[in-house]
DNA sequence: AAAACGGGGGC
DNA sequence: GCCCCAGTTTT
């Protein structure tokens, strides 16, 4: 048996039951592919059935608003991706007269798709001779064949490649990307892999020349750096209802079209008196204010930046009737009740869990 | 070529 | 605390 023959073998009596696999429909694999990109199955599974209960067909995401599109992607992450999804939704409907096309490199124009993608795609959809390389492939190349140049590089994705491209059989190419991937994800894992029950473990360079924990190389990221953030939220009562500002985030920067509420922030920790300083610049004001601290401070990770973000209610004396006018310039005000409508980023909705839990409820 | 872009799970 | 996950886009 030959390598790919050796592979699918191990796939037939392996494989993982994936919702989107059991379809050649190309609008479900493009939207599962999507989803997918950076996130673990487990945790994409649920928003790949929402998506497409929600939204069946490629016209009808193509007609969704992009804040429902959000709203549905929320607590998902790399929100780009859903901008996106729905930028290619309208563009397979209007250039393509709402059918993918079945050319890699068509495929690989549409925003959201990158190399990867589009041989998934290509592949799966359209049986087109394209491998597809993820994060699996590129750890069981890397040791099955000993490969030393980090593979978050493009020399290493290059040799990656190369070898991939020889080993892909062009009449199988589906079941091939399938099986490596699943190969690489359930056997070959990054932490303790299955060596002792693998089909290549004679032919395997990394476990031949003990260098299994070793492989893949890859250079490091370099440090988060923190940012501070001061969130306020500015309750107040308007037609009888409990009114406050929210924030669309529309600058290019993380979370961009999601809301949040009016902050101040900073790369270095602000004192309560700079909070304070900066607050009536804010405010347009002279008055005196003062913030009101509630909950714990938040330290929220993300991929490049570690955020500390404080939370805080707004007392504001004597300063009701302009502040509305000069808040509402920069910032949205809704009711309290229909705060739910709009997508946040999950800082905001873990803050909202324990907003609801405390004492502090308007 | 490097940096930016989320969130969660495993150890 | 660090690495990884069905990567892509921008700088």
């Amino acid at each position: 048996m030959n390598f790919s023959e050796k592979l699918i073998n191990w796939y037939q009596s392996n494989k993982r039951d994936l919702e989107w696999r059991k379809t050649k429909d190309p609008y479900k694999i493009w939207l599962s592919e999507i989803i997918m990109q950076q996130t673990r199955i487990e945790q994409g599974t649920a928003y790949y059935l929402k998506f497409i209960h929600t939204y069946p067909t490629v016209e009808d995401l193509a007609q969704a608003t992009e804040e429902n599109i959000l709203k549905l992607w929320q607590g998902l992450g790399y929100y780009s991706r859903a901008r996106n999804l729905h930028q290619t939704a309208k563009n397979i409907v209007t250039q393509y007269q709402s059918q993918f096309p079945n050319d890699y490199n068509k495929l690989l124009k549409l925003k959201g798709i990158g190399e990867y993608t589009a041989a998934a795609i290509a592949s799966f959809a359209f049986d087109l001779p394209y491998v597809s390389i993820d994060g699996n492939v590129q750890r069981f190349l890397s040791r099955m064949f000993g490969l030393h140049a980090p593979i978050n590089t493009s020399e290493g994705k290059k040799e990656i490649q190369l070898i991939a491209d020889k080993l892909l059989p062009k009449n199988h190419a589906a079941t091939f990307n399938q099986a490596l991937m699943d190969f690489g994800s359930i056997l070959c894992k990054a932490q303790s892999p299955l060596c002792k029950q693998c089909p290549f473990a004679q032919n395997c360079y990394a476990l031949a020349n003990e260098k299994v924990n070793l492989l893949p190389i890859k250079k490091k990221a370099a440090p988060k750096q923190d940012r501070f953030m001061y969130y306020f939220l500015f309750f107040y009562k308007k037609e009888n209802k409990t009114h406050l500002f929210i924030n669309l985030r529309n600058e290019k920067d993380i979370w961009h079209k999601l809301y949040d509420f009016p902050l101040i922030e900073n790369d270095k920790e602000l004192t309560m008196n700079q909070i304070n300083n900066q607050l009536s610049l804010l405010l347009q004001t002279t008055l005196e204010i003062s913030p009101l601290p509630f909950g714990k401070k938040y330290k929220h990770i993300l991929s490049h930046r570690i955020l500390n973000v404080q939370f805080f209610s707004m007392q504001i004396h004597n300063y009701t009737e302009n502040f509305e006018k000069i808040l509402s310039q920069k910032y949205k005000s809704i009711a309290f009740e229909q705060l739910q409508q709009f997508p946040y980023p999950q800082l905001i909705i873990n803050f909202f869990a324990d907003y609801l839990n405390s004492n502090f409820r308007v």
